[in-house]
DNA sequence: ACAGCCATGTAAGTTGTTACATGATTCG
DNA sequence: CGAATCATGTAACAACTTACATGGCTGT
Protein backbone atom coordinates (compact mmCIF):
# COMPACT_ATOMS: atom_id res chain seq x y z
CA UNK A 1 0.00 0.00 0.00
CA UNK A 2 2.17 2.80 -1.51
CA UNK A 3 1.70 6.33 -2.17
CA UNK A 4 0.41 5.16 -5.61
CA UNK A 5 -2.12 2.79 -4.58
CA UNK A 6 -3.69 4.89 -1.79
CA UNK A 7 -4.26 8.12 -4.67
CA UNK A 8 -6.34 5.49 -6.53
CA UNK A 9 -7.54 4.31 -3.28
CA UNK A 10 -8.57 7.92 -2.59
CA UNK A 11 -10.03 8.90 -6.21
CA UNK A 12 -12.77 5.78 -5.92
CA UNK A 13 -14.60 8.04 -3.23
CA UNK A 14 -14.87 10.88 -6.10
CA UNK A 15 -13.04 12.60 -8.17
CA UNK A 16 -10.36 15.33 -7.01
CA UNK A 17 -7.45 17.95 -7.75
CA UNK A 18 -4.05 17.01 -6.46
CA UNK A 19 -4.35 20.05 -3.86
CA UNK A 20 -7.20 17.81 -2.74
CA UNK A 21 -5.38 14.87 -2.64
CA UNK A 22 -2.83 16.37 -0.81
CA UNK A 23 -4.64 17.82 1.89
CA UNK A 24 -6.58 14.68 2.67
CA UNK A 25 -2.83 13.35 3.29
CA UNK A 26 -1.50 16.11 5.31
CA UNK A 27 -4.11 16.13 7.82
CA UNK A 28 -4.42 12.38 8.53
CA UNK A 29 -3.09 10.30 11.07
CA UNK A 30 -4.17 7.26 8.90
CA UNK A 31 -2.15 8.23 5.81
CA UNK A 32 0.92 9.09 7.34
CA UNK A 33 2.58 10.96 4.48
CA UNK A 34 3.20 14.45 4.82
CA UNK A 35 1.28 15.48 2.30
CA UNK A 36 3.86 17.10 0.16
CA UNK A 37 3.45 18.74 -3.18
CA UNK A 38 6.40 17.26 -4.70
CA UNK A 39 5.49 13.61 -4.48
CA UNK A 40 1.74 13.44 -4.99
CA UNK A 41 1.74 15.68 -8.28
CA UNK A 42 4.85 13.77 -9.22
CA UNK A 43 2.98 10.73 -8.94
CA UNK A 44 -0.31 11.71 -10.13
CA UNK A 45 1.22 12.52 -13.85
CA UNK A 46 2.96 9.31 -13.56
CA UNK A 47 -1.16 7.38 -13.46
CA UNK A 48 -2.14 9.59 -16.01
CA UNK A 49 0.82 8.62 -18.29
CA UNK A 50 0.34 5.14 -16.99
CA UNK A 51 -3.94 5.51 -18.16
CA UNK A 52 -4.96 4.50 -14.50
CA UNK A 53 -6.42 7.87 -13.81
CA UNK A 54 -7.16 10.99 -16.46
CA UNK A 55 -8.04 14.58 -15.71
CA UNK A 56 -10.49 17.16 -16.91
CA UNK A 57 -9.10 20.85 -16.12
CA UNK A 58 -11.47 22.99 -14.46
CA UNK A 59 -11.54 27.31 -14.81
CA UNK A 60 -12.85 28.77 -11.84
CA UNK A 61 -13.95 31.85 -11.42
CA UNK A 62 -11.72 34.09 -8.75
CA UNK A 63 -9.87 30.56 -8.38
CA UNK A 64 -7.12 28.94 -10.02
CA UNK A 65 -7.59 26.50 -12.60
CA UNK A 66 -7.20 22.94 -11.27
CA UNK A 67 -6.83 19.50 -12.59
CA UNK A 68 -9.50 16.98 -11.20
CA UNK A 69 -8.28 13.56 -11.44
CA UNK A 70 -10.86 10.24 -12.21
CA UNK A 71 -10.17 6.67 -11.69
CA UNK A 72 -9.97 4.83 -15.27
CA UNK A 73 -11.54 1.21 -15.23
CA UNK A 74 -7.78 0.41 -15.47
CA UNK A 75 -6.76 2.12 -12.63
CA UNK A 76 -9.87 0.57 -10.51
CA UNK A 77 -8.54 -2.56 -11.96
CA UNK A 78 -4.64 -2.28 -11.06
CA UNK A 79 -6.00 -0.99 -7.16
CA UNK A 80 -8.32 -4.12 -6.92
CA UNK A 81 -5.28 -6.30 -7.37
CA UNK A 82 -3.10 -4.24 -4.91
CA UNK A 83 -6.26 -4.53 -2.41
CA UNK A 84 -6.68 -8.19 -2.83
CA UNK A 85 -3.10 -9.13 -2.01
CA UNK A 86 -2.32 -10.41 1.47
CA UNK A 87 -2.23 -7.40 3.46
CA UNK A 88 0.79 -6.06 5.62
CA UNK A 89 1.16 -6.29 9.28
CA UNK A 90 1.91 -2.92 10.84
CA UNK A 91 5.01 -1.12 10.95
CA UNK A 92 5.85 0.89 14.36
CA UNK A 93 8.51 3.30 15.36
CA UNK A 94 8.70 3.76 18.90
CA UNK A 95 11.60 5.70 19.20
CA UNK A 96 10.76 5.95 22.89
CA UNK A 97 11.94 2.24 23.27
CA UNK A 98 14.81 2.81 21.83
CA UNK A 99 16.10 5.25 23.96
CA UNK A 100 15.28 3.04 26.88
CA UNK A 101 17.71 0.75 25.54
CA UNK A 102 20.41 3.02 25.81
CA UNK A 103 18.99 4.79 28.67
CA UNK A 104 21.86 3.48 31.06
CA UNK A 105 23.47 6.92 31.17
CA UNK A 106 20.53 8.17 32.82
CA UNK A 107 19.61 8.38 37.11
CA UNK A 108 16.49 6.52 37.95
CA UNK A 109 15.16 10.30 38.71
CA UNK A 110 15.71 11.41 35.00
CA UNK A 111 14.53 8.23 33.75
CA UNK A 112 11.29 8.68 35.95
CA UNK A 113 10.28 12.21 34.21
CA UNK A 114 11.19 10.84 30.87
CA UNK A 115 8.66 8.15 31.59
CA UNK A 116 5.95 11.20 32.88
CA UNK A 117 6.91 12.96 29.51
CA UNK A 118 5.76 10.16 27.48
CA UNK A 119 2.78 9.47 28.88
CA UNK A 120 1.74 13.02 28.69
CA UNK A 121 2.91 13.08 24.88
CA UNK A 122 0.85 9.96 24.69
CA UNK A 123 -2.15 11.20 26.09
CA UNK A 124 -2.39 14.00 23.80
CA UNK A 125 -1.82 11.62 21.34
CA UNK A 126 -5.25 9.62 22.77
CA UNK A 127 -7.13 12.66 23.22
CA UNK A 128 -6.77 13.54 19.04
CA UNK A 129 -7.25 10.08 18.62
CA UNK A 130 -10.34 9.98 20.04
CA UNK A 131 -11.52 13.27 19.11
CA UNK A 132 -10.93 11.82 14.61
CA UNK A 133 -13.32 8.67 16.17
CA UNK A 134 -16.05 11.06 17.47
CA UNK A 135 -16.35 13.16 14.73
CA UNK A 136 -16.25 9.94 12.64
CA UNK A 137 -19.24 8.22 14.70
CA UNK A 138 -21.25 11.28 14.25
CA UNK A 139 -21.54 10.80 10.85
CA UNK A 140 -23.69 7.86 11.28
CA UNK A 141 -24.87 6.68 7.90
CA UNK A 142 -24.81 2.83 8.12
CA UNK A 143 -23.04 1.90 4.61
CA UNK A 144 -20.26 -0.50 4.65
CA UNK A 145 -17.97 1.88 4.43
CA UNK A 146 -18.70 4.55 7.09
CA UNK A 147 -18.92 1.45 9.57
CA UNK A 148 -15.01 0.14 8.53
CA UNK A 149 -13.99 4.47 8.60
CA UNK A 150 -15.59 3.72 12.50
CA UNK A 151 -13.69 0.58 13.15
CA UNK A 152 -10.63 2.40 11.83
CA UNK A 153 -10.86 4.84 14.17
CA UNK A 154 -11.16 2.75 17.11
CA UNK A 155 -8.29 0.83 15.96
CA UNK A 156 -6.16 3.77 16.38
CA UNK A 157 -7.64 4.96 19.46
CA UNK A 158 -6.96 1.25 21.40
CA UNK A 159 -3.31 1.10 19.56
CA UNK A 160 -3.11 4.70 22.09
CA UNK A 161 -4.72 3.39 24.81
CA UNK A 162 -2.70 0.40 25.03
CA UNK A 163 0.28 2.71 24.87
CA UNK A 164 -0.48 4.74 27.67
CA UNK A 165 -1.50 2.32 29.78
CA UNK A 166 1.80 0.17 29.43
CA UNK A 167 3.57 3.72 29.85
CA UNK A 168 1.41 4.18 33.30
CA UNK A 169 2.32 0.59 34.20
CA UNK A 170 5.95 0.76 33.75
CA UNK A 171 6.25 4.42 34.77
CA UNK A 172 4.56 3.07 38.62
CA UNK A 173 6.72 -0.08 38.67
CA UNK A 174 9.90 2.42 37.98
CA UNK A 175 8.34 4.53 40.98
CA UNK A 176 8.55 1.68 43.42
CA UNK A 177 11.52 0.33 42.65
CA UNK A 178 12.94 3.40 43.01
CA UNK A 179 11.73 4.44 46.22
CA UNK A 180 12.22 0.93 47.81
CA UNK A 181 16.24 1.62 46.86
CA UNK A 182 16.43 4.69 48.23
CA UNK A 183 15.09 3.67 51.11
CA UNK A 184 17.77 0.62 51.27
CA UNK A 185 20.13 3.46 50.99
CA UNK A 186 18.95 5.59 54.24
CA UNK B 1 16.67 9.29 18.09
CA UNK B 2 18.07 8.79 14.67
CA UNK B 3 20.71 6.02 13.50
CA UNK B 4 23.23 8.32 15.28
CA UNK B 5 21.85 8.59 18.07
CA UNK B 6 21.03 4.98 18.39
CA UNK B 7 24.59 3.77 17.20
CA UNK B 8 26.03 6.19 20.18
CA UNK B 9 23.47 4.35 22.58
CA UNK B 10 24.48 0.23 21.40
CA UNK B 11 27.97 1.59 22.22
CA UNK B 12 27.36 2.30 25.59
CA UNK B 13 26.77 -1.42 26.18
CA UNK B 14 29.97 -2.48 24.95
CA UNK B 15 32.81 -1.39 21.75
CA UNK B 16 31.65 -2.77 18.75
CA UNK B 17 32.79 -2.99 14.98
CA UNK B 18 30.52 -1.50 12.55
CA UNK B 19 29.82 -5.00 11.61
CA UNK B 20 28.54 -6.00 15.06
CA UNK B 21 26.29 -3.23 15.09
CA UNK B 22 24.74 -4.02 11.30
CA UNK B 23 23.89 -7.39 12.72
CA UNK B 24 22.09 -6.31 16.05
CA UNK B 25 20.19 -3.75 13.82
CA UNK B 26 19.46 -5.58 10.83
CA UNK B 27 17.85 -8.73 13.29
CA UNK B 28 16.31 -6.67 15.69
CA UNK B 29 12.15 -5.31 15.34
CA UNK B 30 12.97 -2.14 17.89
CA UNK B 31 15.62 -1.11 15.58
CA UNK B 32 13.51 -0.34 12.47
CA UNK B 33 16.40 0.09 9.98
CA UNK B 34 17.29 -2.39 7.52
CA UNK B 35 21.12 -2.69 8.82
CA UNK B 36 22.74 -1.57 5.82
CA UNK B 37 25.88 -1.45 4.85
CA UNK B 38 25.88 1.63 3.46
CA UNK B 39 24.32 4.21 6.09
CA UNK B 40 26.21 2.35 9.15
CA UNK B 41 29.83 2.75 7.86
CA UNK B 42 28.94 6.09 6.85
CA UNK B 43 27.40 7.44 10.23
CA UNK B 44 30.76 5.87 12.16
CA UNK B 45 33.02 7.69 10.41
CA UNK B 46 30.78 10.49 10.52
CA UNK B 47 30.63 9.95 14.05
CA UNK B 48 34.60 9.39 14.42
CA UNK B 49 35.37 12.57 12.84
CA UNK B 50 33.21 14.63 15.09
CA UNK B 51 35.26 13.10 17.95
CA UNK B 52 32.21 11.12 19.29
CA UNK B 53 33.78 7.74 19.04
CA UNK B 54 37.30 6.33 18.20
CA UNK B 55 38.13 3.46 16.44
CA UNK B 56 40.98 0.72 17.56
CA UNK B 57 42.18 -1.62 14.16
CA UNK B 58 42.27 -5.07 15.64
CA UNK B 59 43.68 -7.52 13.33
CA UNK B 60 42.36 -11.26 13.61
CA UNK B 61 43.67 -14.28 13.24
CA UNK B 62 41.86 -16.21 10.08
CA UNK B 63 39.42 -13.36 10.33
CA UNK B 64 39.11 -10.28 8.21
CA UNK B 65 40.92 -7.26 10.49
CA UNK B 66 38.32 -4.68 12.01
CA UNK B 67 37.82 -1.27 13.43
CA UNK B 68 36.15 -1.75 16.75
CA UNK B 69 34.22 1.54 17.78
CA UNK B 70 34.50 2.98 21.21
CA UNK B 71 32.14 5.60 23.15
CA UNK B 72 34.46 8.88 24.11
CA UNK B 73 33.48 11.26 26.80
CA UNK B 74 31.79 13.69 24.62
CA UNK B 75 30.05 10.89 22.63
CA UNK B 76 28.50 9.99 26.47
CA UNK B 77 27.81 13.78 27.19
CA UNK B 78 26.06 14.36 23.55
CA UNK B 79 24.13 11.11 23.99
CA UNK B 80 22.76 12.11 27.63
CA UNK B 81 21.65 15.57 25.84
CA UNK B 82 19.75 13.39 23.38
CA UNK B 83 18.01 11.35 25.63
CA UNK B 84 17.16 13.89 27.82
CA UNK B 85 15.33 15.80 24.86
CA UNK B 86 11.17 15.36 25.36
CA UNK B 87 10.70 11.88 24.28
CA UNK B 88 8.82 11.21 20.81
CA UNK B 89 5.21 9.72 20.56
CA UNK B 90 5.14 6.40 18.67
CA UNK B 91 4.70 6.40 14.39
CA UNK B 92 2.63 3.81 13.58
CA UNK B 93 2.26 2.52 9.19
CA UNK B 94 -0.90 0.28 9.17
CA UNK B 95 -1.29 -0.26 5.67
CA UNK B 96 -4.54 -2.43 6.15
CA UNK B 97 -6.22 0.49 7.56
CA UNK B 98 -5.43 2.62 4.66
CA UNK B 99 -6.31 -0.33 2.55
CA UNK B 100 -9.42 -0.45 4.19
CA UNK B 101 -10.14 3.28 3.51
CA UNK B 102 -10.09 2.31 -0.07
CA UNK B 103 -12.10 -0.72 -0.13
CA UNK B 104 -15.33 0.16 -1.58
CA UNK B 105 -14.35 -1.86 -4.60
CA UNK B 106 -14.39 -5.24 -2.64
CA UNK B 107 -17.23 -7.64 -2.23
CA UNK B 108 -18.41 -8.76 1.57
CA UNK B 109 -16.39 -11.67 0.86
CA UNK B 110 -13.78 -10.51 -0.36
CA UNK B 111 -13.29 -8.31 2.54
CA UNK B 112 -14.03 -11.07 4.69
CA UNK B 113 -11.11 -13.07 3.80
CA UNK B 114 -9.28 -9.73 3.53
CA UNK B 115 -9.36 -9.63 7.40
CA UNK B 116 -8.76 -13.39 7.47
CA UNK B 117 -5.41 -12.92 6.57
CA UNK B 118 -4.41 -9.88 8.52
CA UNK B 119 -5.15 -11.75 11.28
CA UNK B 120 -2.92 -14.87 10.21
CA UNK B 121 -0.05 -12.29 9.82
CA UNK B 122 -0.26 -10.45 13.03
CA UNK B 123 -0.67 -13.38 14.86
CA UNK B 124 2.34 -14.60 13.27
CA UNK B 125 3.84 -11.26 14.61
CA UNK B 126 2.61 -11.60 18.05
CA UNK B 127 4.72 -15.06 17.73
CA UNK B 128 7.57 -13.46 16.84
CA UNK B 129 7.61 -11.18 19.82
CA UNK B 130 6.36 -13.49 22.37
CA UNK B 131 9.78 -15.45 21.71
CA UNK B 132 11.67 -12.66 21.97
CA UNK B 133 9.96 -11.64 25.47
CA UNK B 134 10.67 -15.36 26.58
CA UNK B 135 14.13 -15.08 25.33
CA UNK B 136 14.92 -11.59 27.51
CA UNK B 137 12.88 -12.66 30.43
CA UNK B 138 15.30 -15.94 30.63
CA UNK B 139 18.43 -13.40 31.44
CA UNK B 140 17.16 -12.92 34.86
CA UNK B 141 19.59 -10.27 35.41
CA UNK B 142 17.87 -8.02 38.11
CA UNK B 143 20.16 -4.43 37.33
CA UNK B 144 17.72 -1.76 35.83
CA UNK B 145 18.85 -2.28 32.06
CA UNK B 146 17.31 -6.15 32.27
CA UNK B 147 14.15 -4.85 33.39
CA UNK B 148 13.85 -1.99 30.92
CA UNK B 149 14.78 -4.44 28.60
CA UNK B 150 11.99 -6.92 29.52
CA UNK B 151 9.48 -3.97 29.79
CA UNK B 152 10.32 -3.13 26.25
CA UNK B 153 9.71 -6.54 24.86
CA UNK B 154 6.43 -6.45 26.88
CA UNK B 155 5.26 -3.13 24.88
CA UNK B 156 5.81 -4.66 21.95
CA UNK B 157 3.79 -8.17 22.99
CA UNK B 158 1.12 -5.83 24.17
CA UNK B 159 0.90 -3.67 20.76
CA UNK B 160 0.71 -7.10 18.59
CA UNK B 161 -2.27 -8.28 21.21
CA UNK B 162 -3.73 -5.72 20.91
CA UNK B 163 -4.07 -5.38 16.99
CA UNK B 164 -4.74 -8.97 17.13
CA UNK B 165 -7.65 -8.18 19.90
CA UNK B 166 -9.18 -5.99 17.35
CA UNK B 167 -8.72 -7.98 14.32
CA UNK B 168 -10.81 -10.46 15.87
CA UNK B 169 -13.26 -8.71 17.29
CA UNK B 170 -14.17 -6.72 13.49
CA UNK B 171 -13.69 -9.60 11.58
CA UNK B 172 -16.44 -11.19 14.08
CA UNK B 173 -18.52 -8.36 13.85
CA UNK B 174 -18.50 -8.17 10.00
CA UNK B 175 -18.70 -11.73 9.89
CA UNK B 176 -22.56 -10.88 11.62
CA UNK B 177 -23.28 -8.17 9.33
CA UNK B 178 -22.49 -10.41 5.93
CA UNK B 179 -24.80 -13.05 7.11
CA UNK B 180 -27.82 -10.49 8.36
CA UNK B 181 -27.52 -9.56 4.63
CA UNK B 182 -27.48 -12.79 3.29
CA UNK B 183 -31.14 -13.75 5.19
CA UNK B 184 -31.88 -10.72 4.37
CA UNK B 185 -31.87 -11.23 1.00
CA UNK B 186 -33.33 -14.79 0.97
C1' DA C 1 33.19 -27.39 -5.01
C1' DC C 2 29.96 -24.33 -3.21
C1' DA C 3 27.48 -21.86 0.21
C1' DG C 4 27.76 -18.92 4.03
C1' DC C 5 29.99 -16.11 7.53
C1' DC C 6 33.22 -12.30 8.76
C1' DA C 7 34.45 -7.59 7.65
C1' DT C 8 34.99 -3.57 5.09
C1' DG C 9 33.42 -0.49 1.73
C1' DT C 10 31.07 1.77 -2.78
C1' DA C 11 27.50 2.60 -6.56
C1' DA C 12 23.18 3.55 -7.93
C1' DG C 13 18.70 4.13 -6.95
C1' DT C 14 14.04 5.11 -4.49
C1' DT C 15 11.46 7.66 -1.47
C1' DG C 16 10.39 11.34 1.03
C1' DT C 17 11.42 15.94 2.98
C1' DT C 18 11.62 21.19 3.24
C1' DA C 19 11.59 25.08 0.90
C1' DC C 20 10.78 28.01 -2.90
C1' DA C 21 8.17 30.35 -7.05
C1' DT C 22 3.91 32.15 -9.01
C1' DG C 23 -0.43 34.71 -8.79
C1' DA C 24 -5.21 35.78 -7.79
C1' DT C 25 -8.46 36.10 -3.88
C1' DT C 26 -10.34 36.53 0.60
C1' DC C 27 -10.40 37.60 5.48
C1' DG C 28 -9.18 40.24 9.58
C1' DC D 1 -1.66 45.80 4.57
C1' DG D 2 -0.40 41.34 5.61
C1' DA D 3 -1.61 36.65 6.19
C1' DA D 4 -3.99 32.64 4.67
C1' DT D 5 -6.24 29.75 1.12
C1' DC D 6 -6.41 27.86 -3.52
C1' DA D 7 -3.68 25.63 -7.04
C1' DT D 8 0.15 24.20 -9.64
C1' DG D 9 4.78 23.08 -10.07
C1' DT D 10 10.30 22.76 -9.38
C1' DA D 11 14.94 22.47 -6.89
C1' DA D 12 17.79 20.73 -3.60
C1' DC D 13 18.54 17.67 -0.35
C1' DA D 14 18.17 13.96 3.39
C1' DA D 15 17.31 9.29 4.50
C1' DC D 16 17.22 4.81 3.38
C1' DT D 17 17.41 0.74 0.27
C1' DT D 18 19.23 -3.04 -2.70
C1' DA D 19 22.97 -4.74 -4.79
C1' DC D 20 27.69 -5.29 -5.75
C1' DA D 21 33.04 -5.90 -4.92
C1' DT D 22 36.77 -8.06 -2.30
C1' DG D 23 38.90 -11.94 0.05
C1' DG D 24 40.06 -15.40 3.34
C1' DC D 25 38.03 -18.93 6.25
C1' DT D 26 34.67 -22.69 7.70
C1' DG D 27 31.46 -26.34 7.23
C1' DT D 28 28.89 -29.88 4.23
Amino acid sequence: MDLRETLLGLLTQKPASGYDLKRVIAESDLFYWSGNNNQIYKVLLELQQEGLVTFEVQTQASLPTKKVYTLTDQGRRVLREGLLRPPEVPETRKNFLIQLACAQALTDEELLTLFERYEVEVQAGLNLARGLAERAAKHEGDSRQTWLDLMTRENIVQTWQAELDWARRTREELQEKTNKDKTKRN
